[in-house]
DNA sequence: ATCTGCCGAACGAATGTTCGTTTTGTCGTG
DNA sequence: CACGACAAAACGAACATTCGTTCGGCAGAT
């Protein structure tokens, strides 16, 4: 049961501009004066809206997940072959950790131990979000002897890892996914039955 | 000229607690009395070795580029054929960032923008150690069209991000590199000459 | 009339840093 | 070998700010 809301309640900008304000700088980084002054709000005032300054970053991490999973799901659900599938998956997750949402960027940017208090609950947040990676993986064919698990964990790292390099401008969030997708295809795909297109290395088949 | 040291000189204890303090805590995440509490000194004894904390934090850093580059460069020589150069670069990187010095994983652990004011410093000393990188890489044989910096980057974001998951008592950091290296080859290695061992999916071979 | 949503002003604690003073090892000289 | 000058290294105590947080009160939407 929501308690109602009153249309001039600034929990949305408030929890916009944290967003901001959190992955420019970080939890530790930017104090409760910074992210309330952006919108004219006093200090104070977080403190009805939150009990403290960890509960709100929980928040915007709750946030970030539930946009970045949706992203990744629609964009998922776009392909039906399983190699297309991870592809539009990693597409959607660099896009929105490079370029379209403050809120996804923070579940990347903060790490959980900065927030002893809630260090929990955002490790349960990844983890929710790691699921759908989870998913991804298991329908992909692969050889045998593949480890899915360091599979997730090396794609996920080198996604991640981008946000600390990349700048707006040069390749773009979908051309690094499709790089980094065919390098994985080429190495992990069972390889094809006898004697049909066994083109590996040529310019033309 | 270094000026004459004294016996008593506490400089490398100082140092040896701050880089644990950062890489635990963070930059942010630990105050200055964290840090010189821990060897019994005094807030203010820390500035006769340095003049503010982010020279402290430079300071380590620029130690923990020596170092990790020091290991992953005695790694690299003690192999020719470049695929076991480069898994051994590996090898030793995840050693250093996962379980052997404090000092490696600040560098990974403590992002340059978290100290404004030593933020051009810190991502130069970053840059000098992903040359050493970008020289395996190199030598590698690869297929024509494959981007080596893209490549560097993949790789290096996949082995630094191993830094939020690993937990030691699993997979080692050796095994780990031996992994994601061989993931890499099996994608990147020049297609052998027609009818010449091409086995590439068989159990044996 | 009620209660949501925020103000305004404060709180104590913690922050990075400064500075005059004191201790202690080092070294040239007698 | 002893001694005294000198600088190195750290102390001790403060500094001004900034931190997260608390709380009584009040305007205005419902």
């Amino acid at each position: 049961m929501p308690r109602p809301l009153r249309s001039d309640n600034r929990l949305p900008q408030l929890l916009d501009h944290a967003a901001r304000q959190f992955r420019e700088k970080g939890f530790q980084g930017c104090s409760v004066r910074d992210i309330v002054g952006a919108i004219r709000m006093l200090p104070g005032s977080l403190y009805y809206h939150f009990p403290n300054k960890e509960a709100l970053l929980v928040a915007v991490y709750a946030e970030g997940v539930r946009r970045i999973g949706a992203a990744v799901e629609a964009a998922m659900n776009r392909q039906s072959d399983p190699w297309l599938r991870l592809e539009a998956a990693c597409a959607a997750h660099l896009e929105a950790l490079l370029e379209d949402s403050d809120y996804a960027q923070v579940v990347i940017r903060v790490r959980p131990e900065d927030a002893p208090g809630a260090a929990a609950r955002l490790v349960a947040l990844r983890d929710e979000y790691d699921a759908l990676f989870s998913r991804v993986l298991r329908t992909l064919p692969l050889r045998s002897r593949t480890d899915r698990r360091v599979l997730r964990l090396m794609l996920l790292g080198a996604l991640n890892w981008t946000q600390t390099w990349y700048r707006p401008g040069r390749a773009s969030p979908r051309r690094l996914a499709r790089q980094f997708v065919r390098l994985l295809a080429d190495a992990l795909r069972p390889a094809p039955p006898a004697g049909k297109n066994r083109c590996r290395s040529g310019r033309k088949c």
